[in-house]
DNA sequence: GTCATATGAATGAATG
DNA sequence: CATTCATTCATATGAC
């Protein structure tokens, strides 16, 4: 709704001059339809043009990030998004975009925390020791990623905690590191995706 | 009128599940002493889950705002925070998002009103007391804010938006200028804190 | 208990 | 990559 005038510019700038790596990932398809998710939204309101990223979804991006992957070429974006489309409604630039919002998410919050702990802790605290996996590093071959059929399934390692009631003790560490450079991956699970196998086999680089 | 409607769905949503990313922090709302935070929160509840400032955060936030102050940067942040933190528990982030937030919805105020003035006389709801102009212009170096020792004095003029023009965008210069409508703040007082002089003097740039 | 609002928190989408 | 904006979600509080 309001972005309309926003997106009317963007679209243009797009067009003039922003030729990136993101032009080649439609990312002026604009926002065409969305997939009214069930997660979050649901409202009949049917949410202006916000691509909603179900749960599962989000747990294989959030595996893939786990895993050490940060900058996704296009042809993975495209990869991932296709995979992902499975799930539902996705675009590549939402992919593109989940990653670049996630990283330096994660950082401004390393950020903070850092400094909290440093003044209140009066601590010269080293504790920025994650070690963070330069995406042009060292990176897995392939990954498998197993689709989340269920959530009756997924929730259990992730955060999801439906806490919301009291003690909202979840994700006591969302800034804490999970900097493992994606060779935890190999042995993650080789569970059995009674889903149509779709393995997001993705091969990084 | 326009969010009611979420809030019933929230509520469900509650129960279905989320991927909520809450950070729990806070619990325990620090509040050393004196305080009293009469208006928000009444003490006791609210542990988890959400950051409730007490009133002297909550005045100081304000006085920096309407001294012009709209998008501190991380610097800036993390003294704000750090000073506030004198008041009760705080975080950095907990500042970041008080601006983003406040600002957010002094625009959003401002949109709402135009479209009602545009669109028809609606209604004439509480067209707000939105004028107060600032003649911004000057800039000031240091901000010297006092500490709150009480919520002795009123605080009603709230709002106050800067409200330049349309799409004030008061970044042009983001962290270099500071609109000193803050005269006022120059004569706060020099009582007797009985706080550690807490001057939160924040240097802008 | 329901509805409504204020506001903390989060996040998709951009922009430069 | 960092910053910012717009929108949405979540929840505490208060009126009815």
């Amino acid at each position: 709704m309001h972005q309309h005038v926003r997106c009317i510019f963007s679209v243009q700038k797009l067009i003039t001059n922003k030729k990136t790596h993101l032009t080649n990932l439609n990312m002026d398809e604009g926002m065409s339809g969305f997939g009214l998710k069930s997660s979050r939204n649901g409202s009949g309101g049917a949410k202006c043009g916000r691509w909603n990223p179900t749960n599962e979804q989000v747990k294989v991006l959030t595996d893939l990030f786990r895993s050490g992957l940060r900058t996704p070429s296009t042809d993975q974006i495209q990869k991932i998004s296709s995979q992902l489309s499975y799930y539902g409604k996705i675009e590549s630039k939402n992919v593109f975009y989940w990653f670049q919002n996630h990283k330096a998410r994660e950082r401004q919050k390393r950020r903070r925390v850092y400094v909290e702990n440093d003044q209140t802790n009066h601590v010269n605290v080293t504790k920025q020791h994650l070690v963070e996996v330069s995406e042009s590093g060292r990176v897995v071959e392939t990954l498998q990623l197993f689709p989340v059929n269920s959530l009756a399934f997924s929730e259990q390692s992730e955060k999801t905690s439906v806490y919301t009631n009291h003690e909202c003790k979840e994700n006591a560490s969302p800034y804490t590191t999970m900097y493992t450079c994606g060779t935890e991956m190999e042995n993650h699970y080789h569970n059995h995706h009674r889903h149509p196998s779709l393995d997001l086999r993705l091969s990084f680089m």
